[in-house]
RNA sequence: GCGUCCGUAGCUCAGCUGGAUAGAGCACCCGCCUUCUAAGCGGGUGGUCGCAGGUUCGAAUCCUGCCGGACGCGCCA
């Protein structure tokens, strides 16, 4: 049951009855203070000018004629027109015992879409660094809450697998093997072994030849090129789902789909665009010229896609993507999680791949960018040519603080028990802290107050379901048996209930904008109304009927599957206690 | 030069498909533990929403111009 779908089809319907024309702007939100109700429809203001007529006037009419008797308690009109939603307590307790008795929570399934995802996406050729985190994470969430959603979704780990760096790489591996080396030892520093590489490559005689020479051999099918290529691409992504595990993504190496995958479609996609007189020759590369974005003396944006020498660019093997993803996959929605650096690249991807017809109008394309990690001078983690922070090291410190910090306070766990509990709290604040904030802008990482515990933070929402869990489980509520009518009485009750009702609202949003912050923002709403009911609504104290308290029981058991569902989605598993 | 994104409390961030008195957390101040986990709860101080115009009954939100910042703009990805 969606609260706002359900309450804005009856003022539709009302708007109607009162000779408003159709797809006449019906504005419905959440009310600001509880005073205002639970909802507020804002269309009589709107309404005024077309109608002629006062908006106080059309509010009250609207009044008349919307059907809401089994659902509001009150409507009442205020200031200029507003017109204010007081849901009846019993219908709201209806429905929460309704989600409280569905495994999806009430949440109804969006119409089914077959959605690609292209996220993660690391360069293999290094370890992955800082810079991958975003990606591999918010990408990871927006799939889960699709999946959850009712969408098909495939995903896409573009892994940077192929290029120029790797003949630099395979001539230095093919030495350190002709040196009896072990090519898992040789490379269990990934970031090591591409700094020697490099240093070899700007500074030895002849190793620069011999670099450009594996790329040739490589791209030609070189078996032994071949081979040392898959050892070095093997061992690499080891390296990566290592981290996927200690990040809970749920990437496997059946969603990869790297570059060089693309290899045999590169040459048939650069004819096509040549064939439709899209691409043309242009100082010896061919480009094409998009005229969308020509500045403002009309040259066109130059968008290449051969090199002068033959060679292909991402360019192109973004285009060969786009083929693939919407005439193979057939992707009604492509979602590419890259950083924001990169808009202009997909804008103009997007622009070319249309012309070609590799995507059609009814496909979408979407470009999620976000912004960089920054330290906390307010710049970046990690500069291009500077150090990196490998994203292992970052999550080995993440643990390592959480560790410090339950060491602080006094438990009752098990060494065993406390390193683990240490780990899932370590981890998920890092990927919390990222997820919560809106993605679009830069974020400043701040070790202290993702591990604070206080606010809009992954402990507090943890600590408020370990309470939630706990208070249900010693009232012996079994999930399929226990029910219970729900009444609601006090305050919290009821902003607690609301909240709940609201679930499917926050994932619609994310699914919509590819924005996990607002499930975050969502489930810290939650866990604070919780927290305050908590507080302010015992249950196994004595002056509590026992009506009350199993209605209090069942709040609390549908908190509880909430947030677990909620974290769940963000890639987050919730402790028992902590 | 052109383009994209951004500028909200001392700090970190929500809110931006226009709606009532702009919200959280941190920090600061004041309260609440003889057991449903105080890693919590309640209250308070703190704002020319970068600046200036415009559209509108109504603008943090839309438009224009400035100022400030980040990032892009033909053979890297």
């Amino acid at each position: 049951m969606n609260l706002h779908t359900v309450l804005l089809d009856r003022f539709k319907a009302a708007l109607i009855n009162i000779g408003a024309p159709e797809n006449s702007p019906a504005p419905l939100a959440k009310s600001t203070r509880a005073e205002f109700g639970e909802y507020q429809f804002n269309g009589a203001m709107a309404l005024a000018k077309i109608l002629k007529q006062k908006p106080r006037d059309i509010a009250e009419k609207i009044v008349a004629a919307v059907e809401l008797d089994d659902i509001a308690e009150k409507l009442e009109v205020a200031g200029p027109g507003f017109i204010n939603i007081h849901l009846k307590s019993q219908w709201l307790g209806e429905q929460l015992l309704e989600a409280y008795n569905d495994e999806r929570l009430g949440v109804e399934k969006q119409q089914s879409q077959t959605i690609v995802v292209d996220y993660s996406s690391p360069n293999l050729a290094k370890e992955m660094h800082v810079g991958h985190l975003r990606s591999t994470i918010i990408g990871d969430a927006v799939v889960k809450a699709l999946e959850f959603m009712g969408h098909n979704v495939i995903r896409q780990n573009h892994m940077g697998d192929w290029g120029t760096q790797f003949g630099m790489l395979l001539a230095h591996l093919s030495d350190k093997i002709a040196s009896n080396q072990v090519a898992e030892t040789a490379l269990s520093d990934l970031e090591d072994f591409y700094r020697e590489a490099k240093v070899r490559f700007d500074e030895e005689d002849g190793f620069a030849d011999r670099a450009r020479q594996y790329v040739v051999k490589l791209q030609g099918g070189d078996a032994h090129c071949l081979s040392l290529w898959q050892d070095f691409i093997d061992i690499s992504i080891k390296h990566s789902e290592e981290v996927y595990k200690k990040l809970n993504v749920s990437l496997t190496r059946k969603d990869i789909m790297g570059e060089s995958a693309y290899n045999d479609d590169l040459l048939p996609t650069v004819n096509e665009l040549v064939q439709k007189g899209i691409a043309v020759e242009d100082q010896g590369a061919l480009v094409v010229f998009i005229q969308e974005l020509a500045n403002k003396d009309g040259e066109p944006a130059v968008y290449i896609i051969q090199k002068s020498g033959g060679g292909y660019l991402y360019s192109t093997t973004d285009q060969a993507a786009i083929r693939y993803r919407c005439q193979k996959l057939g992707a009604d929605r492509t979602l590419i999680f890259t950083d924001a650096r990169q808009a202009l690249h997909f804008k103009q991807t997007e622009i070319v791949a249309r012309k070609a017809g590799f995507i059609s109008e009814q496909q979408s394309y979407e470009h999620c960018p976000f912004g960089m990690m920054l330290g906390q001078d307010g710049k970046p983690f990690k500069t291009r040519s500077g150090s990196t922070v490998k994203l292992a090291d970052l999550l080995d410190e993440a643990v390592e603080r959480a560790e410090k910090l339950m060491a602080d306070r006094k438990s009752d766990f098990s060494e065993a028990e406390r390193q683990q509990v240490a780990e899932k709290i370590g981890i998920s604040a890092v990927k919390y802290a990222d997820l919560s904030k809106n993605r679009t802008t830069d974020y400043i990482f701040n070790w202290d107050s993702m591990l604070s515990f206080e606010g809009n933070t992954a402990p507090y929402i943890q600590y408020a379901y370990t309470r939630a869990n706990k208070i249900f489980k010693d009232a012996g509520a079994n999930s399929d048996s226990f029910t219970a009518s729900i009444e609601l009485q006090s305050p919290q009750e009821r902003v607690l209930a609301v909240k709940l009702l609201q679930y499917v609202e926050a994932l619609n949003l994310l699914t919509a904008e590819a924005t996990p912050h607002v499930l975050c923002s969502y489930l810290y709403e939650l866990a604070s109304s919780f927290m305050s009911f908590y507080e302010a609504c015992p249950i196994f104290k004595a002056g509590v009927s026992n009506e009350q308290k199993n209605s209090r029981i069942t709040l609390t058991g549908l908190t509880a599957k909430t947030i677990k569902s909620g974290l769940e989605l963000l890639g987050i598993s919730t402790l028992e206690k902590m």
